[in-house]
RNA sequence: GGCGGCGUAGCCAAGUGGUAAGGCAGAGCUCUGCAAAAGCUCGACCACCAGUUCAAAUCUGGUCGCCGCCUCCA
């Protein structure tokens, strides 16, 4: 068995099968950096995680790059209302998605290369685009005649000849031949303001699809194994990347497409009118538990909406909470005797289990029923104590294991309060130990009031957050 | 008009031909000074109808409901 992934090019499962056997090139579409990125983005950006660490998981060495779109409409408005130059007003969101990021626990890529680094790159391409005969001018713009791909519409099987002019369109004021056809180089005007590049293509700016195939072949070859991003991209976005890139090269392109559906909140499209609109910055305001919120994307299948709701980051919470609960008995827990081949047996029917889940497009929902029975097998085992130092550490090698994939195992430390509690704690201990009990009593209520839970062990009291 | 997805227990969610994983919530029991954690026990005729089949949540057709895409929104 080996990974397999839902190509939306093929729309089909495919054996993955990268150019060079045992490594990965993965380009992941990154955020347009005008605003803090709100849940929904981080839906797909968590996605990526998963896909960049079960690649890891599987021993692929991956090589990712996610661009930031730091020149667009929505980065040049914003940053003039802003009254700030693009270079600071985007820097400033670069900033905040690096910090998201690390509050959402999502490796890095390898390389995060931005737009307005890479117009001479950008260039480039669209000069070979001329050369092959697949563009136009007009007022000074650059586009891509759609014409010239017949290949146009694979991606998000849409036949060209049946796509509707949805009323939406045309309200562009640039010149294009066929409404179809989309800007390579747009060239400057006024409402650009300091915002352009003088080019050989003259004065003006990159068009916004062109970015990404220009450093997806820059640091991942002119070919790669996967691109991702969320569904909205499919088109006409990524379908007019394999246009200009495959127009520009000859040859093809990314060979496997995954995209992630939306995240609903509440059951609705998020909306700033629904008052549903939340960033990430917002949920933590809201006193959520980022490692909550990390699990709740994680756990529904990226291929199928996932309804974020206040009540679904309880559940995850609890999730977590059993997985820490068990690693810390893990750490804990005294050797016994051992259990026969118990422990073996039992972890390597979950390990069979749990990887075959992810293998197939990664399902980790279906990987993770695999791991709570687990779960509960080894509580069951620790319950009898009968694990020795051996298995102890075969069970948790294999929890750790796992936790590279979700890592949600990891709690913050909060120095201040754990030193605040652990003398209470000491305290209670202390008063049981004089069979005080109603002072013990008190003391874990007021150990619960800072937001703390105590139990009581074989091996002590432990504590940790509510 | 074209293309596509979804509907499984109170909530979330796997399973895609052989008599329904898992998590959360809830109830009872064991354990516990009390708790917590843990374990055990308790829950679904898989939207509806009609077919195919020895056998369907899983395939086919239809109905109802919800959602997405068809130019710049992850």
């Amino acid at each position: 068995m080996a990974l397999r992934f839902f190509n939306s090019l093929t729309r089909s499962k495919e054996l993955f099968q990268p150019l060079v056997p045992g490594q990965a090139g993965l380009y992941t579409c990154g955020p347009t950096v005008y605003n803090y990125a709100h849940i929904g983005n981080f839906r797909t950006f968590v996605f990526e995680d998963l896909l960049r660490r079960a690649l890891t998981f599987r021993g692929y060495r991956v090589t990712q790059v996610m661009n930031f779109t730091d020149v667009d409409d929505k980065t040049i408005r914003g940053s003039q209302a802003a009254g700030e130059s693009l270079e600071v007003f985007t820097a400033r969101y670069k900033q905040a998605f690096f910090e998201d990021l690390d509050t959402l626990r999502v490796q890095r890529a390898e390389v995060y290369p931005a737009a307005t680094e890479h117009v001479g790159e950008m260039v480039e391409l669209i000069r070979r685009l001329r050369e092959r005969g697949h563009t136009y001018e007009d007022a000074g713009s650059v586009y891509f005649r759609l014409s010239t791909f017949p290949g146009y519409g694979r991606l998000a099987n849409l036949n060209p000849e049946q796509m509707r002019s949805s009323g939406r369109v045309d309200n562009d004021e640039y010149e294009k031949e066929d409404v179809r056809d989309f800007a390579l180089w747009k060239a400057w005007i006024p409402e650009d303001g300091p915002v352009f590049w003088e080019t050989e293509l003259g004065k003006g700016r990159p068009g916004w699809h062109i970015e990404c195939s220009a450093m997806s072949m820059k640091y991942l070859g002119e070919q790669f194994d996967i691109h991702t991003g969320g569904v909205d991209n499919r088109f006409p976005h990524h379908e007019n990347e394999i246009a200009q890139s495959c127009c520009a090269t000859g040859g093809p392109f990314a060979g496997t497409w995954l995209h992630s559906e939306f995240l609903l909140v509440e059951g609705k499209k998020m909306s700033k009118s629904l008052g549903n609109f939340y960033t990430l910055r917002d949920l933590l305001e809201k006193g959520l538990d980022p490692v909550a919120i990390r699990y709740t994307l994680l756990s529904v299948h990226y291929r199928a909406q996932l309804n974020f709701s206040f009540e679904g980051i309880e559940a995850s919470a609890q999730a977590v909470r059993r997985l820490r609960d068990l690693n810390g008995r893990l750490g804990r827990s005294p050797a016994g005797p051992g259990s026969g081949d118990k422990v073996w047996q039992l972890t390597a029917a979950c390990e069979t289990d749990f990887t075959e889940a992810l293998d197939d497009d990664l399902n980790l929902a279906g990987a993770l029923g695999h791991l709570f029975t687990w779960v509960r097998e080894v509580n069951a085992l620790l319950d009898s104590g009968s694990p020795d130092a051996g298995e102890l550490e075969r069970l948790q090698a294999w929890l750790n294991r796992v936790d590279s994939l979700l890592d949600v195992l990891r709690e913050e430390q909060d120095e201040s309060a754990e030193g605040r509690v652990a003398e209470l704690v000491a305290q209670r201990a202390a008063a049981k130990q004089s069979r005080d009990f109603p002072a013990a009593d008190r003391l874990r209520l007021e150990i619960e009031s800072l937001g703390w839970v105590v139990k009581d062990t074989p091996q002590g009291p432990v504590f940790h957050r509510r």
